[in-house]
DNA sequence: CTGAAAGCGCTTACAG
DNA sequence: CTGAAAGCGCTTACAG
């Protein structure tokens, strides 16, 4: 690989000329700056980024931490859109994106700090937000361009973000399900610790509230974010047929579908005698039978906007801040009905 | 953000010492390693990995290009397997990934060869192999440690590669197929100029003729590689019913899907009247009705390969080197049966 | 418009 | 085991 220097003996310039062709923002004869790109192309040149990097304190690449924390996480149609949205901005900015692993939520910070403190990338998406894991605070002490994806606990109320409407959403589900007759609504989320999973339980407590119906507490249930942790969450639920639900709003599709399953194997026809609603109208979603009726929630354009703020922080210098909200959208299909 | 100068004047020892405790490679005494390290904790100190990079002349970082050319890259079940191969083993190893998008094929190799170029990553993995566009060719010409996940054209002979047995396991489909009674069995690829294509057809036409079967020309299909693709494959092989396949195989489950909806709406039953095979063994497989029998492609097991051989090469020194095939498995599920 | 110099923050061969 | 120096390959304020 040749260096500017390289280039600079060939074109008979000094290397900081060399570098003023290619970093753009210069005055340079139109004659020299033939001559140096001739000598550039010839040595087949291309200038080191991270030796630019070191010097202006600025890599053009911002990360993100994937918390593939269960086995379903990649399965789960989130990933894919939250991939897509981040490279889809990225890309048209000229920047690049840094992806860590991490083993578990603990991991999570630890791992998102060291690629910023460590300097590999100049900002950071952070997706999870298990409210007993203090990512949010650590990033904000070292004072480090970050953006959420998910809502950040109360004492950070300055960070910027970007989420869903996932409490107001989650009652609308409720409204509708009591307003087609359902008195017995079943709430399956996930991980009870995350910040998605509370949301969404209060805006069910407020929809059911609203509604004016009581809760028993076995419509609520917890499981592992995928289809196994829908199956269970019917046994559990279902307990006494007098007391199960004519309705399970699920956390994502993978556990709706397992619910599915879970229905299916007690003889239960869907819709007709049990309605379900799944989160994330993944492709799948179209597809079952009957077709599933789904919150689509808009991770795609969440993760555009939150590297479209990021970098519009990074470029100024300043810290990415604002939040925003995006509207979640029933998908209706065909696993809901009214109750006769 | 305190440097390693600054450390070393808060312990009285000089920058080369900090620098040799936080490299880990060299002797140092208990003592001193002790004091730098505690003036590091209260200085918040931590290596620059971009400086480091720049002198060591490596960013423990490997890329990959995700050719995000068609709008149902994301949604196809390969780009999440990609990921979860590639993350496993980088963050296994201590590595980072840096993922770049491109538009369309023909940038695929300018941004592979930037990263490369620019020194952004020690290596990179490249997914696509379109025939028509010598990624490939261009990444060897400039001695880089690339890997490919597909085989490189016949000229690359040499390149490290980890392949799925697309021909084979296309054999052995139509050998099932025919074995169950089927003549007149249909290929729906989808991008005839991608390797895979090719080599799957190789294998189609290869059953066929093992079998002593006729191909029809209206049998080989191509289509835009999702729903939309197979829905169309279905008007295009079934001009006429006298000719009209009565098994298809699938370049995708997104492909099979469309081709279930196709035939659903032609009033023909699946599988009784017409088998369908998909590939890739997407989530949503398991729970279309009739379920889906798909070819399951462990793309995840050959992202992880691709990075570890990519990886140990980076490590040695030297370029990768060889290539492995893993070998497809074919998953039946209610979507096939033999013809009365 | 261009050159010479200092600096970005590390690493490492060379002495001792 | 530790220090002093040179170097990794750029950038940019300062002169002219």
């Amino acid at each position: 690989m040749s260096t500017i220097r390289d280039v600079a003996a060939k074109a008979g310039v000094h290397p900081s000329t060399v570098s003023r062709v290619f970093s753009g923002n210069a005055q340079i004869s139109e004659s020299t700056r033939e001559r140096v790109l001739a000598a550039a192309q010839v040595l087949n040149f291309q200038p080191n980024a991270i030796a630019r990097s070191l010097s202006v304190r600025r890599t053009k690449t911002i990360g993100v931490i994937v918390p593939h924390v269960f086995d379903g996480y990649f399965t789960d149609s989130f990933f894919p859109q939250l991939m897509a949205g981040l490279l889809e901005v990225t890309y048209a900015r000229g920047y690049r994106l840094l992806v860590g692993g991490c083993n578990g939520y603990q991991d999570e910070h630890v791992q998102a700090m060291d690629i910023l403190a460590t300097r590999q990338a100049d900002g950071i998406v952070v997706t999870s937000s298990r409210l007993d894991v203090d990512t949010v605070g650590e990033l904000q002490r070292h004072n480090t361009p970050t953006v959420l994806i998910g809502r950040p606990p109360a004492q950070h109320a300055n960070v910027a973000w970007v989420d869903a409407d996932n409490r107001n959403a989650t009652q609308k589900v409720v409204r509708y399900l009591a307003g087609l007759g359902h008195r017995r609504i079943a709430y399956v989320g996930g991980d009870p610790d995350s910040s998605v999973v509370k949301e969404r339980l209060e805006g069910y407590l407020a929809g059911m509230n609203e509604a004016g119906l009581t809760v028993s507490e076995e419509w609520i249930d917890y499981g592992y974010f995928a289809e196994d942790g829908g199956y269970q969450a019917v046994e559990r639920t279902r307990r006494t047929e007098a007391n199960a639900p004519t309705a399970y709003f699920a956390a994502n599709d993978l556990m709706a579908i397992g619910i599915l399953q879970g229905l299916k194997e007690r003889g239960l026809a869907v819709p007709e005698q049990v309605s379900v609603i799944g989160t994330n109208d993944s492709p799948e979603a179209a597809h079952l039978s009957p077709r599933l009726t789904s919150l689509q929630v808009p991770y795609r354009a969440m993760a555009a906007a939150a590297a479209t703020r990021l970098i519009d922080a990074i470029a100024q210098g300043q810290l990415p801040r604002g939040q925003t909200t995006f509207e979640s959208q029933l998908i209706e299909r065909g696993s809901v009905s009214s109750i006769k």
